[in-house]
DNA sequence: CTATATTATTCGCGCCCCGAACTAAATAGG
DNA sequence: CCTATTTAGTTCGGGGCGCGAATAATATAG
């Protein structure tokens, strides 16, 4: 059965069907290419006529093009269809507090050029040097047919607006990004939390995730983030301020937060904090001073990542009573939302042999009737803020209606 | 744009245009009626030949009537439709710890009959007893159609395997209720958590929730639970575990909850926390004992409703200890979910005048940039579980499919 | 009685899915 | 080498359904 929603609808016309069935067949083709019309047919249940005429539709509008012959072990060969790799694409675009990166991607995500800018501090003056370095960026890539942009920005979007609404880390208010990069580029622009924009990169493009409908990305840097995606859908709250579960208080007489709150889970659980953990432990006994590549004596979180690697006591345990709290929060994520599935985004991760098990063993202490959540570190390499972009602007065109 | 899902699909037919839009009429006969077929098409957007077909086959299905005409200033009057308050219905059942309610209401959730048995404490004799009576109640009524049985449970339940995991307040586990029921009447059955009831017929059929796409249904009893809808759809998690927000802990140092862990926000906020903090603070000071109906020294929590009322200084103590924490858990849900609308039920909201202040002054310190978040009490008088399991079982025909 | 307004139905057209028949192309085996 | 078999993919007629224009059915105003 369809899921229904009661308060916002559109109705459907002649062409909804084949709307419909086009990015289910795109889909398919997506996650399963090379694939001939036939396994298509198998797969989506659609007659194999039905097929042919979707993948004709999608072949003359370059989405898709055919490949090499199959091979099978009776009968003709089927002849494979897959992404068109040549349709580039889609212009991603990642902004975090240091640095900007800009990326060029096929259909299949697949980056085909990047660079990288420093994010100014001043939020107008960023917003149109972005516009021109993508100006630029898209004519360096003249040849292409550009989908639309992808924006994964720091803080919260409001969704109506479609406006940068806080970004926390940043200290930027009601900035608009859509507006005047439409305005330099000429392309449609989507902008997006990070967290939700790795929850979608998740859902879109890792294996782990294949048929889980219920995902949360955790997203831990100087704040902590969370993206999650229920019944298959990105969850956006009322103006799409849903998500700020790193401002949920763990403890109302802690330390107290940016926000305004005390003990939330961002105070215990992020990079920051962990930072702030080891400064105060080595103020407290001063025998002992590591070495630490600032000038200034606070060290980054890559710097007591290291420490603790060459086996430095108190980076060790500033990390391990980071992994206990990072395993309090998603207690709390999967007690109220029990998503199948919790990928944790951030530096964090390249301690995941010492941080991982102290988190499961929070959450089964504190989850013993709990479904079955797996927690698995997201792969750094594979970009997961930038890859959620372009899933940004993919959505719109691939992928099934809800069902039940 | 309509929403969509990357992981579960059902490809459309020539059927599905008018699948999709006799579910979007009905359901604004449902929502608008009595109503013309003329306003029908202007609120659909349909056009008004497409709009008579769809009529057709909705009076000719029985599901909706044609009443008296309408009056307009000039021109033909138009002729209303309605639904059919003839073919009922629906049968709910509302499953409480001491009380089991089975009902009959027509399509409009209007109840046209009702009795109540006392839950049995064994859940197979109560399974099976259950069953004769919903067959005797089927038959008591027997001029009418029935639709199918919608039931509220106290405690989770498995989407996939439509079982009762675990009822905290019963102490039962793992019990089938869809299959004997079905087996008794005959009749599909859709099984459902309370809160999940809750924030369904709270969606369904208040006007409060006009256009709402974002809620949660805060049940207070013996027990918290939460229902929440995003998207305009019930937040369902991997296998309809989400909502245990109750079981969230405020303070891993707090006392301990039946769920094995500590400070679980509802052993401060709940019915019965609030009535242990009460038997705590009259058993320290013994110099006062007001009446209180049980046989033992318990008392209930309607007996501290009343007693606050009284102005009892302990029971409006800890009437606003559970409102503080009330507040409390409401503030994770509003950071976390960002709902446009929280809806709170139980016996508690009989004291609102004393409870809902002290909730809002809460939220509004821990949530200063929260988004307009309304909490309402839900009346008591709408039976809002009951009227829940009805919009369970008519949600199958009702509704329109999830759009952007 | 006529012009106008509003509701509702009729009908031809086009989109699109289905399913049966058919074409295309490969292998197995005599 | 030739034929039966198997699998891939296309063609085409039929039916469901929405669109939109024309038409019918009523109502009021003047």
């Amino acid at each position: 059965m369809r899921k229904i929603d009661l308060t916002s609808f559109r109705v459907a016309r002649s062409e909804t069907a084949r709307d419909i069935n086009r990015r289910i067949v795109l889909d398919l083709i997506r996650t399963r290419q090379p694939v001939s019309r036939a396994d298509l047919a198998r797969h989506s249940g659609l007659q194999p006529s039905t097929l042919s005429a979707i993948a004709e539709q999608l072949i003359a509008e370059e989405w898709v093009t055919e490949g090499a012959l199959g091979h099978i072990p009776r009968g003709r060969k089927p002849r494979f269809l897959q992404l068109n790799g040549q349709r580039a694409a889609v212009i991603g675009i990642n902004v975090r507090p240091a640095i900007t990166t800009i990326a060029l991607a096929d259909l299949n995500a697949r980056f085909i050029a990047q660079q990288s800018i420093t994010t100014a501090t001043d939020p107008q003056i960023f917003v149109k040097e972005l516009g021109q370095r993508v100006k630029a960026f898209v004519k360096s890539n003249a040849q292409v047919f550009y989908e639309g942009i992808g924006v994964s920005l720091p803080g919260r979007v409001d969704r109506e607006s479609q406006r940068l609404v806080f970004a926390p880390n940043l200290g930027w208010r009601d900035v608009d990004f859509k507006g005047p990069l439409e305005r330099a580029t000429g392309l449609s622009v989507e902008i997006e939390n990070a967290a939700n924009a790795c929850a979608l990169a998740e859902i879109w493009f890792n294996n782990h995730s294949n048929g889980v409908r219920d995902l949360i990305a955790v997203t831990v840097a100087e704040g902590i983030g969370t993206g999650i995606i229920a019944n298959g859908q990105l969850i956006s709250g009322s103006t799409g301020m849903a998500g700020e579960f790193g401002h949920v208080s763990l403890n109302e007489d802690g330390p107290p937060c940016k926000c305004g709150n005390r003990g939330c889970w961002e105070v215990y659980a992020s990079n920051s904090a962990t930072i702030r953990a080891y400064m105060q432990a080595t103020s407290n006994s001063r025998s002992h001073k590591p070495s630490i590549s600032q000038p200034s004596n606070e060290p980054t979180f890559e710097d007591i990542l290291r420490l603790a690697g060459q086996g430095d006591v108190r980076a060790v345990e500033v990390l391990e009573r980071m992994a206990y709290y990072l395993g309090v929060g998603m207690s709390m994520l999967i007690t109220g939302i029990a998503p199948s599935l919790i990928v944790l985004v951030g530096e964090v991760t390249r301690a995941w042999d010492r941080v991982g098990p102290i988190v499961q063993r929070v959450i089964a202490e504190r989850s013993p009737t709990a479904p079955m959540t797996r927690i698995i570190p997201a792969e750094e390499a594979a970009q997961p803020r930038l890859r959620g972009t372009i899933a940004l602007v993919l959505q719109k065109h691939f992928g099934a209606p809800s069902t039940a």
